[in-house]
DNA sequence: ATTTTGTTTAACAATTTTGTCAAACAATAA
DNA sequence: TTATTGTTTGACAAAATTGTTAAACAAAAT
């Protein structure tokens, strides 16, 4: 088990995760993550065999933190639906000002090369939460607390609203000619609406 | 003005377009582009003179097509906005199918380099179009018929629900276990959804 | 003090990718 | 037929990027 971790390690993958995530420059070069990162090249190489390596690091690092997020703030058995959905809603916007760019990277990196089958989809698919949250949504409907339709229609629709607006943000900012403050004072104002949406 | 524009340059555009747009392989060098469009590649330069020349007439053409799309389906002035909203949809879902990565891939090239203020939102910025549906949205919300809210929140709610499902394919194709077909239909079975959550 | 271990650096090699150029080729016009 | 024009090709050069290696260095252990 890793004791350390070193220092510059972890300067390297903030650096990474920054750029991947956070402003978007899926094509930054290991130089470009180096400089970001205040440290020699080749550490990199070092450190993280490949620059694919790193990359996949990264997105299990961002990953893994999520989960726990929502484990803590959504997790717990018996609470009312309309309360795990804020809850749910309050993460994925915290997240998403976090790493806006991190559900384009995904699907970005999914793509680049067609062969090399990656995993970076590797622990998601055995989700037995999804399914538990699903059911939730289905004894909902059947309640008529929210309209009735497919459960996997009503869990799309609720991250439609959260996160295509955050992956669109540069475009819409410049469409909208929106400052950054106002886009993101947007974007906190949508809880109330997409709840409102959802459920009322 | 340009009278033939040869063969080859189209199927060039098309192969690139494909690759793009429609497979989101935003890294495809120029040898890639040019197997699939089965030319050699230095022809890539003679017609474009860059790589970069290429990307952008390409997005040119793609945003061109959609617009022309919008215009002769909603562009009309005494239509009810229900049907406006529709016909909106319709289009919105078909050039979807057609060419699922666009949106990505324009957030994608905006981030490519910060530095290089590319011009790929050139003419978007000034667009007298958006204003007027913003003002029919406000005006229906005047009568009520849809729920009131900043109007730009009404339309980003309209693209999140029609936009993000399809950038997002891939990862939701996995991991909910859905095939081609399948998904395809939940997206078109989404048209009823969308228009009763944003229109009742 | 000196080994040993782990970290950092610079130099290098290998690879990948782009773009240019001149020559070959084909189609059409003179 | 012979020019002329436009198209295609292969060879080459240039640039960018990645990954390896050996040597320098620093810290800790013996």
């Amino acid at each position: 088990m890793a004791i350390k971790d070193s220092v510059t390690e972890q300067q390297i993958k903030e650096a990474a995760k920054k750029l991947f995530f956070k402003e978007g420059r899926f094509k930054a070069t290991t130089q470009e993550i180096a400089d970001a990162a205040g440290v020699n090249r080749t550490l990199v190489n070092y450190y993280f065999r490949s620059r694919d390596v790193l990359f996949d690091e990264v997105l299990k690092d961002a990953k893994a933190a999520m989960t726990n997020r929502l484990k803590s703030s959504v997790g717990e058995e018996n609470i009312p639906f309309r309360v795990r959905i804020e809850r749910f809603v309050d993460v994925m916007i915290e997240n998403s000002f976090a790493y806006p760019y991190i559900d384009v990277y995904l699907v970005s990196r999914m793509n680049d090369d067609v062969n090399h089958q990656n995993d970076v989809l590797a622990d998601i698919k055995k989700n037995e939460e999804l399914k538990h949250f699903l059911k939730l949504i289905e004894d909902e409907m059947g309640k008529g607390t929210i309209e009735k339709m497919p459960p996997v229609q009503f869990l799309i629709n609720l991250l439609s609203l959260l996160t295509y607006p955050v992956i669109i943000q540069p475009l819409f900012k410049k469409v909208l000619h929106f400052s950054d403050r106002q886009y993101q004072q947007m974007l906190k104002d949508r809880k109330e609406i997409i709840l409102n949406l959802l459920l009322k």
